[in-house]
RNA sequence: GCGAUCGUAGCUCAGCUGGUUAGAGCAUCGGUUUGUGGUACCGAGGGUCGCGGGUUCAAGUCCCGUCGGUCGCCCCA
């Protein structure tokens, strides 16, 4: 008879266990806890939405959604697409459900999303996103409150000097405009000194080139025209209130003036968190406000901002943390004493007590496997304590060991 | 989508220029100690050498393909 192969997991998705475990979890708990801090309502929205949320939102040239969506036609053949990213999901809900009436609403979640690409150090198929955003809110406290959250959470995540705060403007839609005009002129000038890929940006994005990572055309780009010089009045007082607020609160960011965003929608603040502790991947935490998203959904006038960070990278740069380990072990020895420890362990675990059972192998084996979970204390019965109605006690960490009535256990744990 | 590199037990790896029954450490299980762990010793189980083809008297070892991991390009969290 043929042995059936087991399966292999799908490429680029991941199952953790253990420390890997612990640390992603060490992040989402952080989050939680810096989230509820300043506020941000905790919101759940789908994996899946119809294609059109993410094909509209993050535009159609796009290499996430002309390459890498997760898309198909469900049963009822409409086209349906599991989240490369949040944000898109949260304005549709934002329209759909009724949010619109809580504006100013500050929400964050935590979850899957998807993303067909050659997986790496950092990068996965199958990965995991915090993301924070604030919507119908126009002034530029939001973009400080957000920016705010994002630098508490990598401060108490012990990142505060290893993810480091890139900060710029993309100005109002006149700005960009304007700067776009010009640095379309500015490399068209310099055209033959240009990489193919920047050549092909020429046309359809020239802000893009901006990105660069070819060195060729670093010359070329570090002669461009700058977006300061564009910059309306009002865009930059608005860039100033935020950099005042970020100055006032005390955190540290860098100018960043190369630092761009494809998508039209996006306006003033864009940000990075960055690294140089992850390889390729040295984006850990990012965002921008997105006030024309919105409306490219058909809803109106929005104005918003958000970031979203990769709790994979997050948990590849914190420092390990503590393993999780119960309080005691309870060893039973003979059939009886098993009997009552089953009882003893749900009276002590309705107490609050962490503990669990080493019910396998003889005692030795059960000694070690209960000094093998990390636990304080091992509570040891056999017949001649049921008759005493009293544990055997042993700390795992001194070796000594006493007879303690079952009734003053979780006394006797909790000391 | 492109490039590089790797793929031997559950895990980490060793197997020299191709040559008899493929090894170690850790882990697992059992024992020395049938009621006492973190040490030591003894023993056991566990491998289609990723998969498929080819070269050869002979392939874990060479060649081709394929799948997967890793790293980089691209893109981004």
């Amino acid at each position: 008879m043929a042995k059936i192969q087991p399966p292999q997991p799908v490429r680029g998705t991941q199952s953790m266990l253990g420390e890997e475990a612990d640390r992603f979890h060490a992040v989402v708990a952080a989050f939680d806890r810096v989230r509820r801090l300043f506020g941000f309502k905790r919101v759940e929205v789908p994996v899946l939405e119809q294609t059109a949320v993410f094909a509209r939102s993050l535009g159609e040239t796009t290499d996430v959604v002309s390459k890498e969506m997760y898309s198909f036609k469900d049963r009822s053949g409409d086209s349906v697409t599991m989240r490369p990213e949040f944000t898109a999901g949260i304005a549709r809900a934002y329209l759909s459900e009724g949010w619109q009436q809580f504006a100013p609403l500050k929400v964050a979640t935590h979850g899957p999303a998807f993303r067909y690409e050659r997986p790496q150090k950092g990068r996965f198929r199958q990965f995991h996103q915090l993301d924070a955003e604030i919507l119908g809110a126009a002034e530029p406290q939001a973009d400080v409150e957000v920016l705010l959250f994002a630098d508490q959470l990598l401060k108490e995540l012990g990142l505060g000097e290893t993810a480091v705060l890139k900060l710029n403007t993309l100005g109002d839609p006149e700005t960009r405009r304007a700067w776009r005009d010009a640095l379309h002129e500015h490399f068209q000038g310099h055209r033959d000194a240009l990489s193919e890929e920047s050549r092909e940006r020429l046309e359809r994005n020239p802000v893009r080139i901006l990105d660069s990572k070819v060195h060729g055309d670093w010359p070329v780009i570090d002669s461009a025209p700058v977006i300061d010089d564009f910059l309306t009045s009002e865009a930059g007082e608005f860039f100033g209130a935020v950099t005042a607020g970020l100055d006032s609160a005390a955190v540290r960011w860098e100018r960043a003036p190369r630092l761009v965003r494809g998508l039209d929608y996006y306006r003033h603040t864009a940000f990075e968190f960055m690294t140089d502790t992850l390889g390729a991947q040295g984006t850990v935490l990012a965002g921008g406000r997105y006030d024309g998203l919105v409306e490219a959904l058909g809803g109106p006038h929005t104005p918003a901002i958000g970031w979203a960070a990769g709790i994979e990278r997050l948990s590849m740069m914190i420092a390990a943390p503590e393993p999780e380990r119960p309080e005691a072990v309870l060893v039973p020895l003979g059939e009886r004493a098993q009997a009552a420890a089953v009882r003893l362990l749900a009276d002590l675990r309705l107490r609050g007590i962490a503990i669990d059972m080493a019910y396998r192998g003889n005692m030795k084996k059960r000694m070690q496997r209960a000094a093998a979970t990390g636990a304080g204390f091992a509570l040891i019965i056999g017949e001649d304590e049921l008759e005493a109605e009293a544990a055997q006690v042993k700390d795992l960490k001194t070796g000594e060991q006493r007879a303690v009535a079952f009734a003053l256990l979780e006394a006797s744990i909790r000391a």
